[in-house]
RNA sequence: UCCUCCCUAGCUCAGUUGGUUAGAGCAUCUGACUGUUAAUCAGAGGGUCGCUGGUUCAAGUCCAGCGGGGGGAGCCA
């Protein structure tokens, strides 16, 4: 009968009148032979269940070790100590498994988040990453309460595609051939693909854009939310080589429409955590102060976790269109002072510290970049009238860097292939995408948000690896 | 991939100009105590000093290579 447990979440919002109740969770601590704290994954807060003294067999109490799991019956009633309103007197105990403690790595004190990640398959139980986790779930399922809100088709775009003309970085091949003796052909030796599973080349998807624009020029509006993988060789902390990716298309739409869906978006998850996740973001936000009095002065942020959260609510993001940037950068005192290590100058593509400067200490809160220079942006971009820039736009973040990549797409035919003709993008592979602008071809725009980043922003994270369940990056493909 | 720093007990870290038996706190175990809040008190156990090689009478300490990790950069989301 497990179906009638309590969970400790809502057992602590309870008025203690003795009722009987069943809960199960994990030892978090076992303190006085006497008092544990129990914990079942629902909150950060433990449950105090008593076991009165002489009541319990000693040989089952020696059982209650750190992450041991019970099954605790009894009734519910007002604390006699302090540091919590309620308690569980537990009138029967099962222990559902035991816990080493010898070899059960975690322990009631603080642990550093590259240990933590090492145990990433027990790491779910501390207080750190049970909040991330909770919110991470909050933030998924906000994505898709904001965009069935809106009309948007959820799009399950492919994991498996043999197209390799997207550009978006190094991809991972999918193949069944024998990696020692694969087949080759005749002529000059290379691999002959048409005896692989598909019959031709074929890997994982880098973005489900191109399909995803095949869904919005049907359907109108279409997001996709599902893995995304790059074989990049990237050690950073805001890098993984599969990650999740939401990618919003949207025909009849223009940049400026795009923009704003974007900001509406975000806005909108972000509340949705702040509603929902209310006692694991300030958990957060303590975490953050903590980690943060460790550093000088003048690195801490400026603003704790929930006041950013909100700062962003409350505020327009800032737009400005690329010109601008540069010009701001071309005005900007650390310019002038020589403080970037990178030249500033139209057409540059900007690098972090020209991103993090005009972000973190021009504006101080998110901006939106716009009309890149079409020489460093990706051949699918509606070309502007200037004939020099795209209608992109990025969305740069305090701390995160870039959190949303997008365009209005080029829906012109003859310009799209003129442009993919020029960046050596093969369009006979795409005939299929090509279509779409040969049939009925609307204006239309879309942009994808990296959700781990988007978790990393909400939460205050700093290390990517720690805002998902088990990260995959160079060298790493533990659990 | 590049730059840089780090790797000593289960965890977090000391370890002096190279010198005898490598330490602390926490955790664990044993005992005491029993309304505790990361309980407290007393005691005990616990180490291939990342790996391989080199220099030296002597290496945790110096040198080289390799592996792993952190921070920064590039690529990007």
């Amino acid at each position: 009968m497990f179906n009638k447990r309590v969970k400790i979440k809502e057992l602590l919002t309870w008025e203690p009148k003795e009722q009987e109740v069943t809960v199960m969770g994990w030892v978090r601590t076992f303190r006085n032979n006497q008092f544990v704290a129990l914990n079942d994954g629902s909150t950060n807060n433990n449950l105090q269940v008593v076991l009165e003294l002489g009541k319990f067999d000693e040989e089952q109490l020696k059982r209650i070790t750190t992450s041991a799991s019970l099954k605790v019956s009894g009734i519910l009633i007002p604390s006699l100590g302090k540091g919590q309103k309620v308690e569980l007197k537990a009138t029967a105990l099962e222990i559902l498994g035991d816990s080493d403690a010898e070899k059960y790595p975690l322990q009631p004190k603080k642990h550093s988040l590259e240990f933590l990640r090492e145990i990433a398959h027990l790491r779910f139980r501390t207080n750190t990453f049970g909040s991330v986790f909770r919110v991470r779930h909050s933030l998924a399922f906000a994505i898709h309460k904001f965009f069935n809100e809106m009309g948007f088709v959820y799009l399950h775009t492919p994991i498996i595609t043999a197209s390799d003309a997207e550009g978006a970085g190094e991809m991972f091949r999918v193949t069944t051939l024998p990696m020692d003796n694969p087949p080759r052909n005749e002529d000059d030796g290379s691999i002959n693909f048409k005896e692989d599973f598909f019959g031709r080349s074929s890997n994982l998807t880098v973005s489900g854009q191109l399909e995803g624009e095949l869904g919005a020029t049907a359907f109108g509006e279409i997001y996709t939310f599902g893995p995304t993988f790059r074989a990049e060789n990237s050690n950073t902390a805001r890098h993984l080589a599969e990650f999740w990716m939401i990618e919003p298309e949207m025909a009849f739409c223009d940049l400026e429409d795009n923009m704003n869906l974007a900001e509406e978006f975000i806005k909108y998850i972000i509340r949705y955590a702040m509603e929902n996740n209310r006692e694991d973001l300030e958990f957060l936000a303590q975490r953050l102060v903590e980690e943060e009095k460790q550093l000088p002065q003048d690195k801490r942020s400026e603003m704790g976790l929930i006041e950013k959260l909100e700062f962003v609510l409350n505020n327009n993001f800032e737009r400005i269109t690329y010109t601008e940037a540069i010009d701001i950068l071309l005005q900007s005192p650390a310019y002038k002072k020589k403080k970037f290590q990178y030249d500033v100058k139209w057409g540059i593509d900007m690098q972090s510290e020209h991103e993090r400067y005009l972000v973190e200490k021009h504006f101080k809160k998110p901006v939106i970049v716009t009309n890149y220079p079409k020489d460093i942006k990706a051949f699918y971009m509606r070309q502007n009238e200037d004939g020099k820039t795209v209608a992109a736009m990025d969305i740069l973040a305090p701390g995160i860097g870039e959190i949303v990549g997008g365009s209005q797409r080029e829906e012109r035919l003859e310009k799209l292939e003129q442009r993919m003709s020029e960046m050596h993008v093969p369009a006979e592979e795409l005939w299929w995408y090509l279509d779409t602008r040969r049939f009925g071809s609307v204006p239309h725009a879309g942009f994808g948000l990296g959700f781990e980043r988007m978790v990393q922003f909400v939460t205050g994270m700093g290390n990517i690896r720690d805002v998902i369940a088990f990260p995959r990056t160079p060298k790493n493909c533990e659990f």
